[in-house]
DNA sequence: GCCGTTTTCGGCCCGACTGTTTTCAGTCG
């Protein structure tokens, strides 16, 4: 997404601007990056004639005339004429060196000066020539810790999805338990927001002994290095190559610690802001009374956020979007969970491409507590995934029909995902569909086309009265490609005049549609649903994610598809 | 560069940790 490069390209001019040694530099800096982070968690498409507009861009909290015109000149032209100055006036590749960990522009600056370091090849020859510790400022440990996280930052892809950090910490405080000195253990940062990708893991711990449980922690079996190792705080690198960032903090702050430990910081910003207008300090040891430094709550966050906003506001809300506001009119969502989830309405099984049969994913469906499935293997011409022929169709849905009858306790749905072709068209015979309960559409193939094309192609498909639901509807794979291009706006419209249902698409790598968008989608009155498209049994656990994502929207139980076939 | 019950100038969050120092700068969150 667009928003996504121009809030880059903001961090990345600070951190030009950082290396300067000008007077108002630092300041200049940090407005940048405040811009940055107010961009990269916007909800809207920045390019949308609604938005690329610098009067109303200026607006917005933290953005100020010069970052709006960068913005707009961006969109307008794929460049900021300023940061192209930045970048050909500075003889080091800045946004290379920055990757690696414990660099910063203040060491960029140096070592160039003093070594002709440019970008990661020469710091690391440098180091590997014994020069890094010769500068001024630096020694030994610095120079071997450079090398350490420059061959980091090469195994390293940046953030993991949010099944891979929740399977690291389940194994991480299994081994926490065995310190009986822990008194409260919490995850906090962005895995308790619950976001689709996590960049390091944050904990939270309180302890009767904090040096021991300290020591505990920095000796666990899967650390690849000890990063740092103190009092209150200690990181880690496991050997899954993810960081975890632990603090000790007392039991009469733990709540407060765990509220700005969540963050996010945009939140945490406004939090405090509210916290001095209503005569408080906000701090992770705790609210305070402003004159006499008095502790008014540490201990319980609930309360802290009753004190300061009337009302809890979960952490999967926690991003500025709105949701102060709405705690503060008492107006917040009653958001779903997991047990509001009744079904899932896309899995595969044997037929088409999945691991097990239309009995065994019944059973697990049982086992989940849920009313209903849906069979929705691949029809028509996805070779790649062994698609149902029109010649298969009979075998196949006399399957469904005879698990259907045969296994109490839940309704097995008959249903198919079926590709949506260049056109607009269902690939398959469409008297045929018409026998299913309902049908779930897609694209995958032909994905490469112009904006209005897909557009309307989609749209049309909505527009087929056969289809029920969407799935996965951008294409995106989590940090393996993007999704398609087309005008979320119109297809939302459409959809909800057709009353098709939006997928959340609840596999972790694919989480589409997302947070933000679905936020959109609800906004306009659209129906979601959460589905697993599973291709196991295993992987219909993954419901959780979608519910994550469906909560960082404010999904609320009235915006769930309710079935009506 | 941004912002404003301190509103067009003057201030901007701050504490922990590390490494290199002997009181502090840089980085990170």
């Amino acid at each position: 997404m667009i928003n996504t490069q121009i809030a880059e390209i903001l961090f990345n001019m600070a951190s030009y601007i950082e290396m300067e040694s000008g007077k108002n530099s630092f300041f200049r800096a940090r407005a940048l990056k405040n811009a940055s982070d107010v961009l990269s968690s916007f909800p809207y498409d920045l390019s949308s004639p609604e938005w690329c507009d610098v009067q109303r861009l200026e607006k917005l909290q933290g953005i100020g005339k010069s970052t709006a015109e960068h913005i707009v000149e961006f969109i307008k032209t794929g460049k900021v004429k300023d940061y192209e100055t930045l970048k050909s006036k500075s003889p080091v590749k800045l946004e290379e060196l920055l990757r690696i960990q414990g660099v910063g522009p203040k060491s960029v600056l140096k070592l160039y000066e003093k070594l002709g370091v440019t970008d990661v090849e020469s710091l690391k020859k440098a180091a590997l020539e014994n020069k890094i510790s010769q500068v001024d400022g630096f020694g030994d440990k610095k120079q071997s810790a450079i090398l350490e996280s420059i061959e980091f930052a090469i195994t390293h892809s940046g953030r993991v999805s949010i099944s891979d950090a929740e399977y690291e910490i389940n194994q991480l405080f299994d081994y926490m338990k065995d310190d009986k000195n822990i008194i409260q253990i919490n995850v906090a940062g962005s895995l308790r927001r619950r976001k689709e990708t996590i960049g390091d893991i944050d904990i939270l711990v309180s302890s009767s002994d904090a040096k021991a449980s300290m020591l505990h922690f920095v000796s666990y079996k899967n650390i690849e290095k000890v990063l740092a190792h103190g009092e209150t705080k200690s990181s880690i690198w496991l050997k899954s190559k993810i960081q975890v960032d632990i603090r000790l903090v007392d039991l009469d702050s733990f709540g407060a610690a765990l509220q700005y430990f969540t963050g996010s910081k945009e939140h945490n910003v406004k939090l405090r802001n509210i916290a001095i207008s209503k005569g408080y300090k906000l701090s992770e040891y705790g609210l305070f009374t402003r004159g006499d430094l008095k502790l008014k709550e540490g201990k319980d966050e609930k309360k802290i956020y009753e004190i300061l906003v009337n009302n809890y506001i979960e952490p999967e809300l926690r991003e500025d979007q709105g949701e102060i506001e709405a705690a503060s009119k008492k107006n917040l969502p009653n958001l779903i969970t997991l047990s509001d989830i009744e079904g899932d309405l896309q899995m595969h099984t044997t037929f088409s491409d999945g691991e097990n049969s239309i009995e065994a994913m019944a059973q697990k469906g049982i086992d989940l507590g849920y009313k209903y499935i849906g069979i929705t293997d691949h029809f028509g011409k996805l070779k790649i995934a062994n698609a149902i022929s029109e010649s298969d169709f009979e075998t196949y849905i006399n399957a469904i029909h005879k698990a259907d009858k045969e296994i109490p306790g839940i309704k097995v749905f008959a249903s198919g995902e079926i590709e949506i072709d260049k056109n607009g068209d269902l690939e398959f015979d469409n008297s045929l569909l018409e026998r299913l309960d309902y049908v779930i559409a897609s694209v995958h193939f032909a994905t490469k086309m112009s904006k209005e094309d897909m557009t309307k192609r989609i749209v049309k498909a909505l527009r087929n009265p056969l289809v029920k639901i969407l799935a996965h509807p951008t294409g995106r794979l989590i940090d393996q490609r993007p999704g398609f291009e087309f005008d979320h706006q119109e297809v939302f419209k459409v959809a909800k005049e057709e009353n098709v249902a939006l997928e959340i698409n609840a596999h972790p790598k694919r989480l589409d549609l997302n947070d933000k968008l679905t936020h959109i989608a609800i906004i306009m009155g659209c129906k979601v649903v959460i589905n697993t498209d599973s291709h196991s049994i295993r992987e219909l656990d993954n419901m959780r994610f979608g519910v994550d994502v469906a909560r960082r929207a404010w999904v609320q139980k009235d915006s769930l598809l309710k079935i009506d076939f």
